[in-house]
DNA sequence: TATGAATGAGCGTTCATTCAT
DNA sequence: CATGAATGAACGCTCATTCAT
């Protein structure tokens, strides 16, 4: 698994063969097909992996009594999750490269880890609306927008020539400013 | 090129076959390669297609004397780029999903795209920061943002049930709002 | 035809496609097939012309009373034919090494060429031996070993870098003196 | 290889099919690529194999004192040659039908092969000149004739109907007698 | 007579998957 | 548990040949 992720991460999918993956991980073809069903199958493992970290990571905004201020907790999430990124980088790169065509089964469920972060984003901006914090707009499109700027921080943090040295809080300050204030003085 | 259009953009790279092109086509195997070399070739001349008709429709925001007021010059540009993806939908969704992995020639002529895109923005940040009219920020990161935000905006376009109800004007304006004033009241 | 002869002589039979030629002759596909029924009898065709020259070049050495020495007339014949091969060099070079391995039907003509060259060989031989001037021998494999030099001696004048320069009058000269003398002092 | 050694010689490198050499061997496709890189490589083997099974069998003539007798040894060295292509007829005959055209590296290889077989015997000439033994001559040309009427009579041994019929022994000697002493008296 | 667009059988090669050991 | 030899469908591509104009 640990060599897949890296060689998936690489190379991409398509052009990562079963070859390839055996023998880095220095195992007999045979073994693979004992451990995983398919080429597919571990493709899957591997990005449910990440999703599940990710589902950990992410934690409602608390906008109870007593609680932290949400802007306090919401950079504290951000760089939670962009930590968590950073530190499953392999797998990351693979989420936001291989978007889509490995085949419909895979672009379902890409639709719905998005959707349900569009989903968690909206019902944000809605309570955030109902609590006079946030201006009105169409939620959902808000919650795109955040998502693309998101996805995109993300990604330029993988593409930099070392990754290892981008300043994920500035990158995610950055975000938060973004999405909050515009760009407007 | 039409059926090409199509099918790429239904099934991917990777998952349509000459097989399937020519097919759709209704044309025989030798056919295909009386006018295109390759698959790769093909698929390369179908983007540039859209890199030219885009290139062809940003237009940088007049900011002289007598000029129109650049808020309602952005609109009218945002409105213009929404409209001709909408319109080379097929191809659109290509750029967007097919997003890495055809080869390493394609993947820096993506990068190279959306890099002149980033400048574009870049440079369209800096400016209004010294006429005043935007805060200071870190114009790199922000014109990821806004990238970032506009991609998933238009992707979002085309993953709607029926695309061609989508309100493309009102997408666009949400887009602006997001990215000129964030979501604060 | 032209232009076929100097392609198939440098790029060989299987190396040469309807395209060169037709590209190199500056004429449309469809011409092509409506002189020649096939790329297989225009090569055909082309060896023809070969043959036809050899043959109008092979004389049989002329033993009767009042005739010039047979070894002067032998070694006028074989400057005849060397300079004949040198003439038609592309020919010549089609004939030596494609020498087999184009389909069946090529390969019997080859064989029948080279059959009747033998024959004639073994017969000057048998006279020869009956005129007490040629050692006893078993005549048919004496002719394929005097085919065999020559074969070897013309190809070796088309491999030289500058075939031009060959001195054919030497070569023959020195393959006649081998094929009479042999080695020994 | 057994397989491919058959057809190769019969129908010739481009004559056979990968198609044609999996029916024969009763394997599967995938199983021709797991042996054999490619159909090239598959050739290339084969032709090394008689290379050195060939310059395994090839001796130097032992000119020093208390050695045979130059010309016994001649004889057994030719013997041995000829017997080693007879019992590797499948492959001799590949070399010395396909002659050229595979394409360029096959060209220098034959090229070079030969260029050794002609070093080798022009070496051999000089001596014998030097000895006394041969009489003053072209040593390239010379070995050129050497080389090409040995060539022949090989290709004609396999032409025979019925090679394992041929005496190679006879083949042998009367192309001694034929290089020594020419068809002269 | 000349054209060249169209054809399609055939090629060499790849690679995810199976299964007897 | 582990192996790796064997599989064969599928792929992208070539090229000699045809035929309507």
């Amino acid at each position: 698994m640990e060599v897949a992720r890296q060689l998936f991460s690489q190379k991409g999918y398509h052009g990562t063969s079963i070859d390839d993956l055996i023998e880095a991980a220095s195992i007999a073809r045979g073994t693979f097909y004992l451990y995983f069903e398919s080429k597919r199958a571990i493709f899957d493992e591997l990005l449910n992996e990440l999703f599940i970290t990710l589902a950990a990571t992410v934690r409602r905004i608390d906008v109870g009594p007593g609680a932290k201020p949400p802007l306090e907790q919401l950079n504290v999430t951000v760089d939670l999750i962009f930590n968590t990124l950073m530190e499953n980088r392999a797998l990351a790169r693979i989420l936001l490269r291989e978007a889509v065509g490995i085949d419909a089964d895979f672009d379902r469920k890409l639709l719905d880890f998005y959707g349900r972060i569009e989903a968690l984003l909206m019902s944000a901006i809605e309570t955030g609306t109902e609590m006079g914090l946030v201006r009105t707009c169409d939620a959902k499109l808000a919650a795109r927008c955040i998502l693309g700027a998101a996805k995109e921080m993300v990604t330029y943090s993988f593409v930099e020539n070392d990754p290892s040295r981008v300043d994920t809080q500035k990158v995610g300050h950055e975000l938060i400013a973004f999405t909050l204030q515009g760009l407007f003085t």
